[in-house]
DNA sequence: TAGATCGTTGGTGTAGGACAAACCATTAAT
DNA sequence: ATTAATGGTTTGTCCTACACCAACGATCTA
């Protein structure tokens, strides 16, 4: 059958796609950041606990993949402005639970708004609707990271 | 008209999220990369050779968006692996023309392969068609950035 | 001929982030 | 009760990416 191939043509990989345009937002981003006091790395934290809820620190290490060593230092940021409680946990003292303060969720509103230009010279090629299906596209791939960013019965 | 709000909702913005995913596939791309001598940015180079075809120092620059004596560092890694050739302008003498080798799409096309396992895990939880609706989504927004790209006649 | 442009080299500075060691508080195991 | 393991914190070291500046040779343009 000579006619199957062409459907089984290789997928296309955009990794190298999604480091490129992440890298032209990034650069725009931190100067629109910076008169708000915070970093694109603030922000992705930031974005995490509100669309996760509260989480150990262990929990944002795995999730943002970063050194937990950094993730304190990040944190410490973040709790310094206000942005983010750090509360220990009732059912494992050692634990802290961080959480988004209202400050937060308000600077982080503000933050997306401020980068609303960004996005939209950035995006200038896609229409509103395209806009929204990546950020779906991109919500549903982090949201569910696969099987093996937890394991048994923790929810993460 | 009490009822037109609702619809008006402010759109979703993906710069962190886009942040997000970057970052969790360059951390993996690096192990996977570096057996094949290259870095997460040297992929992305080749990449846009490819996409766009020979192109002028100024033009990479303009388009990776980054400072044009780092360009020259690229290049050079690149150009020392046999990856992609520069050749000066007959239009021009100043100017570099920088294309692709056969080695350089070659490599590229194994290094797409080496990753597809790493794709895999990072967009676990898309489809298919997801992924590929992703893909054409990036590429139409990297294409054509805009008109602050390419000022006047130049093809850029 | 003078000035502008493209690429190159070299150097400086900043930042992100990995990693390791040592520490405290707390919990779990024996 | 003692010991071991765990979550978080601090400190310090190291590497890489990258922006930026200055100076240069070759080339093009006025």
């Amino acid at each position: 059958m000579p006619s199957l191939p062409v459907v089984n043509q290789p997928p296309h990989r955009c990794g190298a796609l999604i480091d490129h345009v992440a890298r032209r937002l990034r650069l725009r981003s931190e100067s629109v950041l910076a008169p708000l006091g915070i970093r694109p790395r603030h922000l992705i934290a930031l974005t995490v606990l509100r669309d996760r809820g509260e989480s150990s620190q262990q929990d944002l290490a795995k999730i943002l993949e970063m050194d937990g060593t950094n993730v304190v230092g990040l944190l410490n940021d973040l709790e310094a402005e206000n942005l983010v409680e750090r509360r220990r946990s009732t059912a494992d003292r050692r634990r802290h639970v961080v959480e988004l303060t209202d400050v937060g969720a308000k600077l982080l509103a503000r933050a997306e708004f401020a980068l609303a230009a960004v996005e939209d010279e950035v995006f200038s090629a896609l229409s509103d609707d395209q806009r929204e299906t990546l950020y779906e596209l991109l919500q549903q791939a982090t949201r569910r990271t696969g099987p093996e960013a937890c394991r048994e019965a923790d929810p993460c």
